[in-house]
DNA sequence: AACGACTGTTTGCGTTTGCAGAACGGTTAT
DNA sequence: ATAACCGTTCTGCAAACGCAAACAGTCGTT
């Protein structure tokens, strides 16, 4: 796992280097993308013209962007997961009694990933979307995750990934993040109190399986100034964590 | 765009085979792969690891699966087309308030492919997902489409992936394609009547910009016993346009 | 416990094929 | 008109990719 593959094809690497160019900066031209990457000119239209052909890119008004293709594979994916479609309909439940932000992340290569977020009548607008990767260090989702990987486990996830620091009291320091899983643990539920983001609060609980592995996290999240004292740290839990025991009895009788 | 690319890269075209492989085997190993892709088992090998140390694939219990990392492209493309967003709550409430199963379908390269899948109590189950891809003829949402664009787009896209027949009720011939394209455009929306899979009718209606491109169509779906006269003809249309109508207010004005 | 059959992985060689720089043609702005 | 910019095509060189075969694990069987 932690050894790099031997004899790696560079061009599949260079594909999705293109793409997560194409990605980054929204649409782009051939010449445009070439300088981003520092790549020439030829071989990146030799590229987008592939990708182009087989749907994975589309051309239009003069510029290339990211085609729904991807769509096609991404929500495959997201459907292997067993935890999406029965978390759909009991998330949306959750924002709409809350009004807040709910969202469901699983982990990853290390990484957690977004698989749905829904909208209650007050939710806050973050800039994060389905899909977007973050790391799980610095979120509420993501520790109550780490919280219930085996302890190498998550020596092995920080060592790849380390623990950048996003904001003035993201958690950096490896011990204390071994400390702070032990409580959430114990406790059940994971907090982020602008761990990740200035103003943003947020409570998360895991899902288990029956067997005691965790197959994501589900939370709602909102502005701080909403979430004062009470009902961040009893009310909502609550409601999460019903919500969590939910998903574990759909996900066991399924 | 008739014409294919010059120098295409064949690593490229490879590597997407992979992985539409594997999505087709739902998941796999080396060897079972190799042999069903018909590739050596190291090539196939290379390609993997390569693609498993990118995080566009998965490597666990003996077996390489699709990764999440492909939702993060998918879900971005999705959030490019303007109505993805205004949509799912409408459609969230068509479903509601029918009980059915509703649909959001755009058109990219000549084919159909469903951003949004929303279900009512009594909704059909349908083995398709969100990012399935479907050719635009033999669907309601489809022909929705057709009917706004260009005759020589048509004429292009039946080209490039002809008319083929899924039910015995599929429109397989050009003209009469074009004679339903006319009728759709007059009245507004689209019927699938068991045309794509038998037992089940759909009413389609398009959404439209402001200067009258197709931004996509939206849809109502379910088992055709339950469709019966009256609701499918009358009660449902008006259905599925008063919601294409809020939709194309929202574009607009957003 | 040793074997065999099955995996996934690594090695090394011959050559395909992808790379990069420069030239081409088309469009827009000055 | 002309210049600057774009996307696309062309071409020779060499990197790197594809392939067959050997290697190394893992499981089940006797």
């Amino acid at each position: 796992m932690a050894q790099s593959a031997r004899n790696t094809v560079k061009s599949v690497e260079r594909t999705f280097r293109i793409i997560g160019g194409l990605q980054e900066l929204g649409g782009a031209g051939v010449t445009e993308l070439s300088t981003h990457l520092d790549l020439p000119k030829s071989t990146v239209h030799n590229y987008l013209s592939t990708l182009e052909q087989e749907a994975y890119v589309v051309k239009a008004d003069d510029e290339y962007r990211i085609g729904l293709r991807f769509l096609e594979h991404g929500a495959y994916a997201r459907n292997q997961s067993p935890i999406f479609e029965i978390a759909r309909p009991e998330l949306d439940r959750l924002a709409n009694e809350t009004g807040e932000l709910c969202n469901l992340l699983v982990e990853e290569h290390g990484k957690g990933t977004y698989l749905y977020r829904t909208r209650g009548e007050n939710a806050v607008r973050v800039k994060e979307h389905v899909g977007n990767r973050v790391c799980l260090h610095s979120t509420a989702l993501g520790k109550a995750i780490l919280a219930h990987l085996s302890e190498d486990r998550v020596d092995e996830i920080i060592d790849r990934h380390g623990l950048p620091q996003t904001t003035e009291r993201t958690v950096t320091d490896r011990d204390e993040l071994f400390e702070r899983l032990a409580e959430i643990r114990e406790r059940g539920f994971a907090f982020d109190d602008e761990e990740r983001l200035s103003g943003l609060r947020c409570v998360a609980a895991p899902v288990l399986s029956n067997d005691d592995r965790v197959l994501g996290a589900i939370s709602v999240s909102g502005p701080s100034h909403r979430f004062e004292d009470h009902r961040f740290r009893e009310e909502l839990p609550k409601r999460v964590l019903e919500t969590a025991n939910v998903l574990e009895l759909n996900v066991t009788y399924s």
